[in-house]
DNA sequence: TGCCCTTTGAAGGGA
DNA sequence: TCCCTTCAAAGGGCA
C-alpha cells in the first residue's frame, strides 16, 4: 500500500490507496507512483496549510502531537477566539482562529434589528441556518416573525434537518425541504461567514421586548452575548464549534453528523432540558469542569453528533408519578445502562464524506433507491475521481477524526465493536467470504475477473448487476 | 424487526 | 509488519 510521506499522525492513513477495484488495478499501476507523487504534493499542501495555520508558531513535531490534555483544543480555542474577536475590531470577519474548524461565529441575537428596523442580513442567515425551513425574507413581517418564532422554536421548527450551509435555500414545507441544493460551491470552500457588526447589544424591538414567559410573567432572559448557540459545552470552551463538515453535505440538507432535536439548543433554560444520556457521558468522558451542568441547558446545545443517544421514551406525568418510588431506586441503574447505551459513532472517512455528498445526485441521476447500487455506482465513482478531487475528502476526513479525537479523547473505535456483536458478524463475515471462495459467480468476481471492457464475458447473473452502474458506466 | 447488501477507509488486535 | 475484522452511511430487500 503506498503512502505518503509528511502526514502528521493523525493523518497517516490518509494516504492515496492504488486502486484495488479488480479490472482497473493493472492499467492504473503505471501511472501510480507519478499520481501519487503528485498527489503527495497536493496533499503535503493541505496538510501543510492547515497545520501551518494551526501551529504557526511552534516547532513542527510537538505541535503534530495531540497536546496535553490541560491545554488542549479548549485553551486553543479560547485564545484563538480572544485573538479573533480582536482581529474583528473592524466589524469584518476574517479567516477563522482555527482553520480545520472554521468557527461560526454566532451572533447576538439581542438586536439583530436594522435602524430601518428590517432585519439584518446576518440575522437572517442566522435564523436560516438554524431553522432551514423558515423562509426568511429580508426586512419582511415574514422574517421578523420567523424570528420570534425562532426565539421559541415550536417543535415544528426544530424538527427535519438541520441544514447549516445553505441558508436561503429551503423553503417552509411541510416540514421538508423543497429546494436543496446543490454543488455550486466547491466543498472546501465554507459558505458562511458570520460578522458582529449588525449585532451589537441594544434593546430588541418592542415586539421582542414583550417576551415573556407566560407561565412565569418573568421576562425570559436572553441568550448570554457570549456563548455560541452552538457547540457550547462549556463556558469558555469549545462551544464555538461548529462541525467542521456540515456544510458539505447539502443534498441531504443535513450535516454529516445529524443533530437531533434533543441537541437542538434553545434560547429559554424551559424549553429543552440536558439530555441524561449526554450528561452522563460527559461526565464519564470529560473532566469536572469541561461537564456542563445539567440545569443550565444554555451551556449544552448542540453535542458533537457522533454521540448517538438512543430514544428515550418520554413517560408521561402519570407514570412518572407512579414510578416515582421505584425511579429512585433504579437510578443508578439507569444511569449505567445509559451510559452503556451512549453511542459515539466513529468520524466518518475520506470515502463516506464523498458518499454523503454524492449519494442524492447519484439517486436523481439514476433513480435508484436501492443503497447497495448505489454504492457501488459511488465506489467507482470515487475511483474515477481525481486525485486532488479525492484529496479534498480525504483532508477533510483527517480534520473529521482530528475533531473527533479532541471531542472524544477516550474513545477507542474498539468502543463500538460489543455494541453489534462483534463474535457474531465475525462469524457471519467468514461464512460469507467461505461462501465467496466456492462461488465464482458473484458479481464482484466477474468484474474482477474480466472488468468493464469486457461486460460480454460476465456470467449471466452478474448481467443484471450491470444495468446498476446506471450512467456511471459512461463515465468510467 | 433486524440483518444483509455494497462501497472505501480507519483503526485495533492478533500472529 | 501484515492480515483480518469491524464500523462508519444509506435505504431497499428479505427472512
Amino acid at each position: 500500500m503506498p503512502q505518503l510521506n509528511g502526514g502528521d499522525d493523525l493523518g497517516a492513513n490518509d494516504e492515496m490507496i492504488s486502486f484495488k477495484d479488480e479490472g482497473e488495478q493493472e492499467e492504473k499501476i503505471s501511472e501510480n507512483s507519478s499520481a501519487e507523487r503528485d498527489l503527495a504534493d497536493v496533499k503535503s499542501s493541505l496538510v501543510n496549510e492547515s497545520e501551518t495555520n494551526q501551529n504557526s508558531s511552534s516547532d513542527s513535531e510537538a505541535e503534530r502531537r495531540p497536546p496535553p490534555r490541560s491545554e488542549t483544543f479548549r485553551d486553543k480555542t479560547r485564545e484563538s477566539l480572544e485573538e479573533a474577536a480582536k482581529r474583528q475590531d473592524g466589524g469584518l470577519f476574517k479567516s477563522p482562529p482555527y482553520p480545520g474548524y472554521p468557527f461560526i461565529m454566532i451572533p447576538d441575537l439581542t438586536s439583530p434589528y436594522l435602524p430601518n428596523g428590517s432585519l439584518s442580513p446576518t440575522a437572517r442567515t442566522y435564523l436560516q441556518m438554524k431553522w432551514p425551513l423558515l423562509d426568511v425574507q429580508p426586512g419582511g413581517l415574514q422574517s421578523r416573525q420567523a424570528l420570534k418564532d425562532a426565539r421559541s422554536p415550536s417543535p415544528a421548527h426544530i424538527v427535519g434537518p438541520f441544514c447549516w450551509e445553505f441558508p436561503g435555500q429551503f423553503h417552509l414545507s411541510n416540514k421538508v425541504p423543497v429546494v436543496q441544493h446543490p454543488h455550486h460551491v466547491h466543498p472546501l470552500t465554507p459558505l458562511i461567514t458570520y460578522s458582529n457588526e449588525h449585532f451589537t447589544p441594544g434593546n430588541p424591538p418592542p415586539h421582542l421586548q414583550t417576551d415573556v414567559d407566560p407561565k412565569t410573567g418573568i421576562p425570559r432572559p436572553p441568550h448570554p452575548p457570549d456563548i455560541s448557540p452552538y457547540y457550547p459545552l462549556s463556558p469558555g470552551t469549545v462551544g464555538q464549534i461548529p462541525h467542521p463538515l456540515g456544510w458539505l453535505v447539502p443534498q441531504q440538507g443535513q450535516p454529516v453528523y445529524p443533530i437531533t432535536t434533543g441537541g437542538f439548543r434553545h434560547p429559554y433554560p424551559t424549553a429543552l432540558t440536558v439530555n441524561a444520556s449526554m450528561s452522563s457521558l460527559l461526565s464519564s468522558r470529560f473532566p469536572p469542569h469541561m461537564v456542563p451542568p445539567h440545569h443550565s441547558l444554555h451551556t449544552t446545545g448542540i453535542p458533537h453528533p457522533a454521540i448517538v443517544t438512543p430514544n428515550v421514551k418520554q413517560e408521561s406525568s402519570h407514570s412518572d408519578i407512579s414510578s416515582l418510588n421505584s425511579s429512585k431506586q433504579t437510578d443508578a441503574k439507569k444511569e449505567e445502562e445509559k451510559k452503556k447505551q451512549v453511542h459515539i459513532k466513529k468520524p466518518l472517512n475520506a470515502f463516506m464524506l464523498y458518499m454523503k455528498e454524492m449519494r442524492a445526485k447519484v439517486v436523481a441521476e439514476c433513480t435508484l433507491k436501492e443503497s447497495a447500487a448505489i454504492n457501488q455506482i459511488l465506489g467507482r465513482r470515487w475511483h474515477a475521481l481525481s486525485r486532488e478531487e479525492q484529496a479534498k475528502y480525504y483532508e477533510l476526513a483527517r480534520k473529521e477524526r482530528q475533531l473527533h479525537m479532541q471531542l472524544y479523547p477516550g474513545w477507542s473505535a474498539r468502543d463500538n465493536y460489543a455494541a453489534n456483536q462483534q463474535g457474531k458478524r465475525k462469524k457471519r463475515k467468514r461464512e460469507k467470504q467461505q461462501a465467496e471462495s466456492n462461488d465464482a459467480n458473484t458479481p464482484k468476481k466477474c468484474r474482477a475477473l474480466f472488468g468493464l471492457d469486457q461486460l460480454s464475458s460476465w456470467c449471466k447473473p452478474c448481467s443484471p448487476y450491470l444495468l446498476s452502474f446506471c450512467s456511471d458506466t459512461s463515465s468510467l
